[in-house]
DNA sequence: GTGAGTTGTGGGAACGCTCCCACTCGCCAC
DNA sequence: GTGGCGAGTGGGAGCGTTCCCACAACTCAC
């Protein structure tokens, strides 16, 4: 609870040293306009001399900006450095932010067990604005800091909240590819769907069924199963799919890694893709580059939805009325080995 | 560069509200000792209706503190999002700072493109100190950190920083590995060393050479290939080897991966595990568990080291002067299929 | 009834900045 | 000369806290 001693030196000290006044001396600082060429070179001087360094807690106190943008991870460290879906868009948002000129601060919701630490940080004007992404819909954290002022935008697209959000047209990307197995001549399209309390699970569930019904094919429960995304779980659904007695011809995997599973179980059937069997993934992770044959997929990109969601957030803390629509971004198809 | 308009309540507008002096509704706050249960259920009734949440860096200005920590990963997003050790050494760091009532904020270095923003973040004392991991030697970073008087610890030890870090015991661990490879009766002993420009790749080597010296074995530069840490180096390391034309019957490998590369290399070549060529890695990575069969490896635990940094870095920050001397953490060997 | 504690309390001062206003120059036009 | 203007400057005020000191209001001996 002791207040350490002050070391480093102020402004003020600058400002003397250099025999200004301390205004001068912040104008210098912050690249100001009417600054003398002498004065100048004299703050300069003196700030190498002494080592100054701002302090960023006085600044921000008067400023009332950080320039600093937090981005927070609402998922367990083991999801987070396996899906490479993270790097990307972690990728993504740094550097959109850099250009910005402001600070990117990750923060694992897991790591900071203690309830309400988060929220407190978030508050407490750490930061002035806040970047989510939680593919789980439960999550009322966007609601709670909004409430205290702090702009928000989400990634993953939340049912009720339509607005400040930015994710991947899941719909459109699934429609595509079942487009892509009906157009392939394939009648008995079956999926191999993702959680459904995740919105990216839903709705390319959603994309699924309103692209069978635009080939005019029937939607089929024998032809539905439920996944949780992991490789383990594609394989497992694809096996259960095969021994329901109805024969197969297309699987649309909601994403890439349960594709590679069900690559797997197929094979071990003795199934051949995409001769018997046409495959489509959702992703374009890298897997889809290393499964045999190499993955047809839908692709996204991770990268380009964090540049969206600093570009909406930069936005919002510009104009702080406006809310923004929320933005769909649109994904293509890549056509491989396997449809 | 205009200032937003304050909207959130102060503790001065608590106080009035709550009808106490601004002391007391500070005292109330921050758990303070002295207060009557009347004004005590006043302010917090007062906070409840205003919505107050306190303002961090008028809070930092006066204390010199902010109880957040930073941790900084000096490597691509690429490294850091496929190596499971970052996870783990994170998931130790978070859960002990935690405990320690500490934020933990994650600053990628490769993300802040612009050279000398993390720099002045690190410096502006927005942290109360600095957990660095970078598995490089070449980075000046921390000196540059300790310069301005912010503590600082390193995870993976740096030749000349002789205090402030903690490491695993990479020279014991290799010693332990070569010990049990011969002990297993085996002379001809390879490794498949890691990179020079990481203290990792470099004590490893060290630990084997003693091992050998250790176990009354010559050392063979016949027998010594150089990997990058990845899979495939490490089934070209074995490659090459095993055709240097010297019967190899015990490989040391520096991390599991690349010795799951060997397993491949030597699969592929006919040669049995353990049978004909025993093989032990480093790490325990869940890799180590999926290989065929399951890899003997050196067991260290990043979520331990994690812990460690932790314990280190507050200890400094309460005892300013004391520098540490260094810690180096046990390794054990996890017997399985391979040697 | 006095003096010495023990609780609580209010508010001034300080933390290190940025903002802004008032002021001093020097220059030019008239 | 005088007035006006723009460039450059110094420093007061204020940002929202915590810390600490002075002080009020009790209680409890003696």
């Amino acid at each position: 609870m002791s207040r350490p001693p002050r070391t480093r030196p102020t402004l003020e000290e600058v400002a003397a040293r250099a025999g200004v006044g301390r205004g001068t001396a912040s104008r210098v600082i912050n690249g100001g306009e009417k600054v003398s060429e002498r004065a100048r070179l004299a703050v300069e001087q003196a700030i190498a001399e002494l080592g100054y360094v701002p302090n960023a807690a006085a600044r921000a106190l008067v400023t009332r900006r950080t320039d600093a943008v937090a981005l927070v991870i609402a998922e367990s460290e083991e999801r987070v450095f396996g899906e490479p879906f993270f790097a990307g868009i972690i990728r993504g948002i740094g550097s959109a932010l850099a250009e910005a000129d402001r600070q990117l601060i990750l923060l694992l919701a897991q790591a900071s067990q203690r309830r309400g630490a988060l929220d407190d940080y978030l508050t407490r004007q750490h930061v002035d604005g806040v970047l989510l992404l939680s593919l789980h819909d439960d999550d009322e954290l966007p609601d709670r800091i909004r409430a205290h002022g702090v702009p928000v935008v989400v990634g993953g697209r939340r049912d009720d909240a339509d607005s400040d959000f930015v994710d991947v047209d899941n719909v459109q990307g699934a429609q595509l590819a079942v487009a892509h197995l009906a157009g392939l001549g394939r009648r008995r399209i079956a999926t191999i769907a993702g959680p459904a309390d995740m919105v990216a699970g839903r709705s390319r569930f959603e994309g699924y069924v309103a692209g069978l019904v635009a080939a005019d094919l029937a939607v089929d429960d024998r032809l539905v199963v439920r996944g949780d995304f992991s490789q383990a779980s594609g394989e497992e659904s694809m096996r259960a799919l095969l021994s329901r007695g109805v024969e197969v011809d297309g699987v649309f995997c909601a994403n890439d890694l349960m594709a590679a599973g069900a690559l797997r179980a197929l094979a071990d059937a003795g199934r051949r893709v995409p001769e018997d069997v046409a495959v489509v993934g959702f992703e374009d992770a890298p897997i889809a580059l290393s499964t045999r044959p190499p993955l047809t997929t839908v692709h996204q990109s991770p990268e380009q939805m964090g540049r969206e969601m600093v570009a909406m957030l930069l936005d919002t803390t510009r104009t702080p009325g406006a809310a923004h629509p929320g933005r769909m971004l649109p994904t293509h198809l890549v056509i491989r080995g396997t449809a």
